[in-house]
RNA sequence: GUGGACGUAGCUCAAUGGUAGAGCCCCGGCUUGUGAUGCCGGUGGUUGGGGGUUCGAGUCCCCUCGUCCACCCCA
């Protein structure tokens, strides 16, 4: 057996602090904007028991068929990463005993598994920020959702971002829909690509966004689920729209959004950029008024969105690094305590210090000069027994000796 | 899972099958407690890994790992 290179495993990455940084930049958005819409965090565990996702997702899609890091423990429990949040959420929702506590408005963030071939933008794990929201069963609550999604994208500063919305229709009017669609796909089904021929039998709406265009050129005229809505769906798809409007944001009706989980349901939608390659997606989500029945609840209307925090992290401008204040330079044995101490009162004045550790006056500067900080506190034996710092401006090579205490102000000025 | 491109120093990249190099970065020096520019010097590679062909492989062949791109699908 060959000595194998230590590397983190395909797909999965490190956030180093360049990373982190936007990452946080995203988190710190969605805290703000979902803080103004009384959303409260939750945290929820990454490992799941696999029958969770299998019911809830469905055991048909790509992601619980194959996508999932699902194994069995030591003790013989079926457990797996967790590919998806919403299903986790409703557990933890029925489990801790919220289903007649009101409303409940949810946000989380954390990562995801999904053993997919990496690419761009898709990795194995990733990160998302999720909002769920329960006992919601109005159009209004739809709108704000939407809205709250796209003031958080708005937040960050993203351009060129489009929100598509579709209705899914329900239980009462998707079925003949489904089976109006597949008469006609069946119809057409020779001039169809193999992989759409395939889905009419496993999910025939998944061939209304096939990307293959002689596909879509043959779909042109296909039955689209907004105009087959039963009057409840139309009703409330109606109203989600006119709250959109009268909250002024822009969006489009896509009849051929579909969603990949089994659970959603009424109102569907996307946030997509053309910035990402074939990861156009960066935000996307939905009502899901049947999953908690599903899992065991109480019939209640839900609806909730994920975004993926690398997507966006992708699109969001560089900025400029943080920079300490100050680097404090040491000069000579004799003084390392006090220049400790001396750093330790700038750290509790409030500032961002470093220490460049002592040892040739030109390699602590050398040091202090590559962390960009803009002031130097020069410590030798004369600060010591002067009892102040060196400070100097490095920018403009000035420099003054001053009292510790009156460096914070100096540096603020 | 399928198809394709790629993998050489920390980074960006060179090297008609014939001694592995450059730039940047890093470290040190250009006298004593002062950085960015300059000059001089230095560290650093089993060419992703493993096999094969060959007198000789970074280069050709096979396998494997990884990255990227597309499909599938999704955040």
């Amino acid at each position: 057996m060959s000595a194998k290179k230590l590397q983190s495993i395909r797909g999965i990455h490190d956030g180093l602090p360049v990373e982190v940084a936007r990452w946080q930049r995203v988190e710190q958005a969605a805290r703000k904007v979902f803080g103004g819409y009384a959303f409260a965090e939750v945290r929820m565990p990454i490992l799941e028991p696999t029958e969770l996702f299998v019911r809830s997702v469905g055991e048909d899609t790509d992601i619980v068929s194959k996508e999932m890091y699902a194994f069995t423990d030591q003790g013989g429990d079926n457990i797996c990463l967790r590919p998806e949040g919403t299903a986790g959420a409703v557990r933890a929702w029925l489990q801790g005993g919220l289903t007649r506590a009101g409303a409940q408005r949810w946000y989380y963030i954390g990562p995801m598994f999904r053993r997919e071939r990496p690419q761009k933008g898709r990795l194995r794990q990733f990160q998302q920020i999720g909002v769920e929201m329960f006992s919601a069963p109005g159009p209004v609550e739809d709108a704000e959702v939407l809205a709250m999604a796209h003031a958080f994208l708005c937040e960050l500063g993203i351009p060129d971002l489009t929100m598509e919305i579709n209705s899914l229709g329900c239980d009462a009017c998707r079925p003949a829909y489904r089976e109006r669609l597949v008469t006609y796909l069946q119809a057409r089904a020779a001039c169809l690509c193999e992989t759409c021929v395939e889905r009419i039998a496993r999910n025939p709406m998944r061939v209304l966004d096939c990307k293959v265009a002689s596909c879509q050129q043959e779909l042109a005229d296909a039955p689209e689920m907004v105009c087959h809505l039963c009057d409840e769906c139309d009703t409330h798809f109606t109203t989600v729209q006119k709250g959109l409007d009268a909250l002024q944001i822009p969006y489009r009706v896509n009849p051929r959004i579909v969603r990949g989980l089994d659970y959603y349901n009424r109102t569907a939608f996307e946030i997509v950029t053309d910035k990402l390659g074939a990861q156009g997606t960066v935000l996307a989500g939905g009502r899901y008024d049947g999953l908690v029945q599903e899992l065991g609840g109480p019939a209640t209307p839900a609806i909730g969105f994920a975004a993926g925090i690398e997507r966006l992290a992708m699109l969001l401008e560089d900025t400029d690094a943080a920079v300490p204040d100050v680097a404090v330079v040491a000069l000579g044995e004799a003084v390392h305590g006090y220049a400790l101490a001396q750093a330790d009162l700038l750290r509790k004045a409030g500032l961002s210090v470093v220490h460049c550790g002592g040892g040739s006056a030109k390699r602590q500067f050398k040091m202090a000069d590559r962390e960009c900080v803009r002031f130097v506190a020069v410590i030798g034996e004369d600060e010591m027994q002067a009892a102040t710092v060196m400070l100097k401006n490095m920018a403009s090579g000035e420099q003054q000796s001053v009292a510790t205490a009156a460096v914070a102000a100096l540096i603020a000025a």
